[in-house]
DNA sequence: TATTGTTATACTCTATAACTATA
DNA sequence: TATAGTTATAGAGTATAACAATA
């Protein structure tokens, strides 16, 4: 009886990433991934990440909004904020004040500092969104958000 | 000169999230963790997180792809990769073959199980895609892709 | 000289348990 | 008894430097 050589194990040349690209969780992650990495680029002068931004955004359209509602709104663990908050008051960005009936609750504040660099920072952070998705039309972008939002509100 | 009694600080009732809402990089993550939080559950059965399936499905479809290529493809770093394709090849769902060409490089292929788990385990994926965004048309749920595509490709 | 796969390692991110003080 | 904020800590995710084998 004849033995065949097995057939080589040709190389790939062109990946074929159709089954991923059919995954809605995949090509959100991807872009999430882009609009992340422009974000880190161009938001590192003013020292934020991502989460800095969202609590200080936050802080600042919600003067005295507390740490239990920051979480609540970003998905975040109260263990975490902790020492992000310490961090943003140390570099006198935020300030504490006595929540006016909770008397375990800290409200949180811009100081005139914070307030003068978040309202920069939102420009940025604006002009880079508007970057990292130029390819996309005004109307497509509100159409993007809209449907992201059917997903997760 | 009469002081004033410092008015009260309020409480804050309702968040407003308005200007991170304005944001495609903020509403795209927070969309890709509801999908990856419903993957993560009903993916468990198979024992894959997001990086594992994606690392398997381009194997099943892309026979004989290298690590490297796979790095390059879902962007990852190839020391964290190591790992991961070791757990594979322990689990018996991936074995690597000599690269036809290239001495330095392994041929990475499915077994036999790591097929038919997979072949499951593309339809569960599917499903589980479908029900994470069940508020979308399929007419809405392909302009989506094609929009965040326009992002990051 | 450059590339594939690898080891070691460090840094960030995220999650849980348990404590304190107030409600 | 429950909640706000905190501490300590563990695990997962991600990144870089450096090496051996091969191109």
């Amino acid at each position: 009886m004849a033995t065949r050589k097995p057939s080589p194990d040709p190389s790939v040349e062109q990946i074929d990433t159709g089954f991923l690209d059919s995954l809605v969780g995949y090509n959100a992650r991807r872009a999430t991934l882009v609009i992340v990495d422009a974000f880190l680029r161009n938001m590192a002068v003013y020292g934020l990440r991502p989460v800095d931004f969202s609590v200080l955004s936050l802080i600042g359209h919600n003067p005295g909004i507390t740490s239990r509602q920051l979480c609540a709104t970003l998905n975040l663990q109260p263990p975490n904020l902790v020492g992000m908050v310490n961090q943003l008051q140390t570099r006198e960005l935020i300030l504490r004040r006595p929540h006016p009936h909770d008397g375990r609750a800290m409200g949180l504040h811009l100081t005139p500092a914070g307030k003068k660099m978040m309202k920069q920072a939102e420009v940025t952070a604006f002009e880079l969104e508007e970057t990292a998705t130029a390819r996309l039309s005004v109307a497509e972008r509100k159409t993007l958000m809209q449907l992201l939002r059917k997903i997760y509100v």
